[in-house]
RNA sequence: GCCGUUGUAGCUCAGUCGGUAGAGCAACUCACUCGUAAUGAGUAGGUCGGCGGUUCGAUUCCGCCCAACGGCUCCA
């Protein structure tokens, strides 16, 4: 005689064990439609299940977001009966539910082309209407394994083969179609609506690329077509955003077949690149950082003395003299150390702030290479603070609040922030690992930030936290990052002298804000959709003349722009008006200064500025003013 | 690096079931001198990513390579 108590607070009795669906239908007709499963007691189940003692249950539907998961975990499993029904000898392995939509993995002999993809949605859709039940049942474990090796199924039983035996494993069966999956589930498959196949990809057997290549299929599932449609024009629209598109149209830079992963900067995109880089520098100077500059070729036998080569010499660019092995600076670290050891340092020289917008070469992998966020060659806002064990925690956290700072005045808001602790293969004490790592910890709790551990993820030579920015498809990508080295200045012979006059090994912290320069732009670009804020606009304005005749004072009007440091171009073109408008505004110009008969009489200008607001006329000096005052706030 | 897709004019794209290609925009020329998102007419422009093979003939078919794109793995 359960006694059921809904999220309102209500209570219903039943006379007896009641399924969820049952509790459902008893509240409403409508709500036993909208049914997805229920939760009792903050545990999931299907609407099948029978409750037979008292519990808090709450009914979900697709407006849950647990609905959604449910729904979108379901749409897997029909996924792979699809498959199974088109392409039997396929394996299935895993379905997981991923943001947006869901994936599966199989084995097949072939690749799947997207014809097939194809194909399978359109069996996807009949195995809908056919509203087959999903029921689900009890094995043990070894029978579970038993189950799927009987029907070809190696994958699946070597999963399951990996949880442990006494565990009870349960499947969930539709139409035939079998699968491992703790649930809960839709009570059929006619409640899959909308979903949509989005692409083919390779993805090796758990994650190891060591093991054979899966075929995974990507798929996307609603709660209805209303919702599907939205999100593939929210697809759409970023896709408007992509810094690679945007890069072409406003003549920012290109990438072609003779330099991989290495950009050619163009006059436009280098005005940005520069303007970030000179902002940094100063931001630099004001937290006490020096500035040097080292070399882009350095012998193989620093690079083997710093540990580089053996690990990474692949990875490096080589070159060579005179019976000389070279390599192309992947990092900037050793250098520094080079600087440092230059001359007798002494305690009181720490913490040594060591800055370099150092230009990197590292021979990435073809298949990784992505526009301006992932490039063989690109330009950190690098720095090493040489520093004893007891300073990494105040460094640590100086430096939080200076990318925090840097951060806020690029308006990004959105930042990701990982811990990544010591893993297997290290070097360095554990006392220094427990030090290190409780300096990174304190540091992010004390600023009162969210963070996520990422356990054994940690350099060899030590802890890092690292700070992700999001670019216009939600693909998340590292930005900045301090990372605390035990290794290196030890490696490099760098000492100082302490206070008691003998020598110490300093520690060493490696640390970026922005990260790649490269990147940090391409995502900058896409954060703006290209309309950049004025400072990093490539060009701040553009005087168009209505007719030939004010084309002098339009040059006029643009030199005294300049003298004052403006990025001013004029348009004398004989264009309508509307015609250099237009182009002007596709190229995301911050103001377009239109002079006519009536503004050079006055000795005016009529500013409009990029999402056409008409701000009227003013003198150019008033327009200055303007400008200068946006620039220094950043903002707009 | 692995799997898949793609590569045609400066850009965006069409096309050829094998007979060396076309549109729009841009460029150039001419006319128009114009008031806040496209004035009109004309001209020119391509070793159809690269190399090889099959063929009388390849941009098209086949093979290899390169690059880009989407994933996977990796990212000092």
């Amino acid at each position: 005689m359960p006694t059921i108590t809904l999220p309102d607070g209500s209570e219903r009795s039943f006379d007896s064990a009641i399924t969820i669906a049952d509790v459902a239908a008893d509240i409403g007709p409508g709500l036993a439609q909208a049914t997805l499963a229920g939760e009792i007691d903050g545990q999931a189940f299907d609407t099948s299940h029978l409750i037979e003692n008292d519990c808090a249950l709450r009914i979900l539907t697709d407006r849950d977001p647990e609905g959604l998961d449910i729904i979108r975990h379901s749409t897997a499993h029909l996924l792979a009966q699809a498959v199974k029904q088109l392409f039997p000898e396929a394996q299935v392995t895993i379905g997981p539910v991923i943001d947006y939509g869901f994936y599966y993995d199989f084995a097949y002999e072939r690749p799947f082309t997207p014809d097939d993809l194809k194909a399978i949605e359109k069996k996807m859709s009949e195995l809908v209407k056919a509203k087959s039940p999903i029921s689900r049942s009890v094995r043990s474990r070894d029978d579970a394994v038993a189950f799927f090796r009987d029907m070809g199924e190696e994958y699946k039983a070597e999963i399951i083969e990996s949880i442990p035996a006494d565990q009870k494993i349960s499947l969930y069966t539709q139409d035939g179609f079998t699968d491992l999956c703790r649930g809960p589930h839709v009570p059929h498959t006619g409640r899959l609506k909308a979903f949509k196949l989005m692409k083919v990809a390779g993805a090796y057997w758990r994650g190891d690329s060591n093991n054979e290549m899966l075929q995974r299929i990507y798929g996307t599932a609603w709660a209805n077509k209303k919702d599907l449609k939205a999100y593939i024009q929210r697809l759409e629209e970023a896709e408007k955003r992509d810094h690679r598109k945007i890069a072409k149209q406003l003549d920012l830079f290109h990438l072609q077949e003779e330099a991989p992963g290495m950009i050619f900067w163009h006059d436009a995109g280098l005005t940005i690149y520069r303007e970030i880089e000179q902002y940094i520098r100063e931001r630099l100077k004001q937290h006490d950082y020096i500035e040097v500059r080292t070399p882009q070729i350095v012998d193989r036998s620093l690079w083997e003395k710093s540990g580089h080569w053996s690990k990474f010499k692949d990875d490096m660019f080589t070159t060579g003299s005179e019976d000389h092995d070279y390599a192309v600076k992947p990092m900037n670290c050793p250098c520094h150390v080079q600087i440092f050891n230059h001359g007798l340092k002494s305690y009181r020289d720490l913490p040594l702030r060591m800055a370099e917008f150092g230009s990197c070469h590292r021979n990435e992998p073809s298949g990784t290479l992505h526009g301006l966020m992932r490039l063989r060659n690109f330009v950190q806002d690098d720095a090493h603070i040489f520093c004893t064990e007891d300073q990494i925690q105040d460094e640590v956290s100086a430096f939080i609040d200076l990318l925090f700072e840097v951060y806020a005045d690029f308006g990004f808001t959105e930042i990701l922030i990982k811990l990544s602790t010591r893993p297997e293969n290290r070097v360095g004490s554990d006392e220094e690992w427990d030090k290190a790592e409780k300096a990174l910890e304190v540091a992010l709790d004390s600023k009162g930030l969210e963070w996520e551990l990422q356990p054994g993820e940690g350099a060899f030579y030590g802890p890092k936290i690292e700070f992700s920015l999001k670019d216009c498809l939600e693909r998340v990508w590292q930005c900045g990052t301090i990372q605390v080295d035990f290794s290196m200045p030890g490696r490099l012979d760098a000492t100082y002298v302490a206070e008691d006059n003998s020598k110490h090994v300093p520690v060493m912290l490696h640390r970026a804000v922005l990260g790649s320069l490269e990147r940090f732009i391409g995502i900058l670009i896409e954060e703006h959709a290209g309309k950049l804020p004025l400072w990093l606009s490539p060009r701040h304005a553009v005087v168009l003349n209505i007719t030939d005749s004010q084309a002098a004072y339009s040059t006029k009007v643009v030199k005294k722009l300049r003298h004052q440091g403006f990025r001013v171009e004029s348009d004398l073109r004989n264009e309508k008006i509307g015609f250099k408008i237009r182009e002007h505004t596709l190229q995301r110009v911050p103001y377009l200064l239109v002079v006519g008969d009536r503004e050079m009489e006055e000795g005016v200008i009529s500013v409009r500025a990029r999402d056409g607001e008409d701000l009227g006329s003013m003198t150019p000096e008033a327009f200055a003013d303007r400008m200068k005052t946006e620039i220094a706030d950043r903002t707009k």
